[in-house]
DNA sequence: TCGCTGTGCGCAAAGCTTTTCTTTTGCAGA
DNA sequence: TCTGCAAAAGAAAAGCTTTGCGCACAGCGA
């Protein structure tokens, strides 16, 4: 307790005690435990003692303001932390922890005032970088007033092609599920999705013609069924194509709630799921996918991976490696037994 | 590019530039922008106008190893930001956000090595507070070494009675639930819920046996049932309950999948919910409680709540009024189809 | 006109670490 | 024993902001 009381403000043993304690000057303390400079093994070993008998930790803020870095990013989300930003934080926080950088939240909850709110912040701050993400794949617009500070978009890219985006390759996905299907001998695939104005749905619906148009497959119902993405639009939809095309032999959905519906419905009116009909889904939201029945043969958007790859980017860009555009990160098919 | 070629290391805007545009001195700008001091207001505004000007902001970095506090609390959640701790971690984050203070975020995976680095981590940064939360509501064991840096436990309570911690009230949530069966005139309770060495499901089915006891209700099938928190246990344990109970006429469920797992056997084995038997679920997962057929009632464990006032407590720590012990959350009851 | 009061602003220290430069120490060779 | 060099350790500055203290000057009363 006299002990507390001599400290400084911080409350924390200073490097100015460890010497003293060592018997040696701050500077060569800094030294001692850095590693760097030369001195008496002994006199090295005698500082490290003296640290760990007073548990010293360097204090961060003065480092920071002497090498100009902060060893921080801001995150900034910009949907309450869903289930789409959620991964893509982990796996962004995971490839930068390793690398000793902390993650400074910020959740904006889609509000323009709060985002720039937490930009000035994470400015102040001195943040060596900021990672975006959101809940959609729709482009956004940049960040304004970063000063310089570099910046990479994940899952939700900039619609400024000078920045950088690391985004899910919807097409791609898209492909796996229509492929497999065709190559699993299906004929006649329906589609059913979120709302038309949602890239994702978008894209992925259009690649969904092409390949269809291309192999002598007929898109089920002649059209894309946009609606939104709930299970209670996927038992809808199912219903309809259903009545309106009975010989229906897959379904490829939007997201995985969609193709839970569509499953339940066709169990419910008597189809065999995979046998007579053949369901796919999108996320691989695992409570979903695996609560349905049958659990769901899905494509999965790799999104710790999206952000560990922008994390990357940003240390890259940190060391004045910068690369512009948008990247893609492959989708891969999770395949379980509805198809 | 000259401009910034000239700029400090941190390459911003230094508080010196600020007072050498506005003509005065350091000392005499910090006072300016800060409100303190006594100067000519046409002096302020200078100082002001230079600042804005330059775009200002000062280095939080030297800020805080004058001031001794960061502003910064150390978030610390152990499991991968799920279901649970996300919305903890919202409320705190916004009642913290409001008082300027940013959140550093530490996902430990449940991992002990990976935990005490992320400590050593927030310590070295000089947080002003940390906050515990987890997946689940079974106490935990405290961190160690915190070196008197305000913690607060939210969600997952420590072990340790003089530490503060905030949890769910377990039982009053189920007491919510089945007073609200037994006053509808439910009078065949049956209780699935989730493993039994899970704290939330052993309080609850505690309560609610109590509490059926008292009422002269009966326990369907003369006993919980303990399984897991899944939809495949609901659907598998409802079907045994309909089987050996034949008259229950309520379920009251430890989670909300469970509580749709429950309705869908229901609903395919020809019973009405909840004309024929009540379901009521637990946790208010809102995909799962409106997919359900129909809708779940269900309790709500205001989670934002719960990490709201934990951040309330730590700010009051921080300044000095901790209180120790579990501060309990009451849940509410939200009303939908089911029950 | 001198001295006092009070306002306005500058000076400098504090807060902690890193790094460069300088000084001291120790040893070897002459 | 003295000189010189290398190794070891210390001194000090830089990095940026805040704040207490003190100085200078203006205005007013005697």
């Amino acid at each position: 307790m006299t002990e507390t009381d001599r400290r400084p403000t911080t409350g924390r043993v200073t490097l100015a005690e460890v010497a003293g304690m060592a018997g040696v000057s701050v500077g060569t303390a800094s030294k001692a435990l850095n590693g760097s400079g030369r001195m008496r093994p002994e006199t090295r070993q005698r500082v490290l003692d003296a640290a760990r008998r007073l548990d010293f930790q360097p204090n961060e803020a003065a480092r920071s303001l002497l090498g100009g870095r902060t060893w921080t990013v801001g995150l900034i989300t910009t949907d309450g932390i869903g289930r789409f930003s959620t991964p893509v934080l982990l796996g962004a926080e995971d490839a930068l922890g390793a690398g000793k950088i902390s993650v400074l939240l910020c959740d904006t909850r889609g509000d323009a005032i709060r985002e720039r709110h937490y930009v000035e912040t994470l400015l102040a701050r001195r943040v060596d970088g900021i990672i975006v993400t959101g809940r959609r794949t729709d482009p956004r617009e940049p960040l304004n007033g970063l000063r310089g500070v570099p910046t990479v978009y994940a899952l939700t890219p900039s619609t400024d092609s000078s920045d950088m985006s690391v985004a899910s390759d919807d097409e791609g996905g898209a492909r796996l599920a229509v492929e497999y299907l065709i190559g699993a001998g299906r004929r006649r695939i329906a589609h059913i999705t979120g709302p038309a104005h949602h890239a994702a749905a978008r894209h992925r619906a259009r690649l969904t013609e092409d390949l269809i148009g291309q192999a002598s497959v007929e898109l089920s119902g002649g059209r894309v069924h946009f609606g939104d993405w709930s299970e209670a639009w996927g038992r809808r939809a199912a219903h309809t194509v259903l009545r309106t095309a009975p010989d229906t032999d897959a379904f490829f959905c939007g997201n995985d709630q969609i193709a839970r519906g569509a499953a339940d419905t066709l169990r419910e009116e008597g189809h065999r799921v995979p046998e007579d009909i053949a369901v796919i889904g999108y996320d691989n939201w695992d409570t979903m996918a695996l609560a349905s029945r049958p659990p769901l043969t899905t494509v999965d958007m790799n999104l710790p991976e999206i952000g560990r790859i922008a994390a990357l980017r940003l240390l890259n860009a940190i060391d004045g490696r910068a690369v512009s555009g948008v990247e893609t990160v492959p989708c891969r098919l999770v395949i379980r037994d509805s198809a």
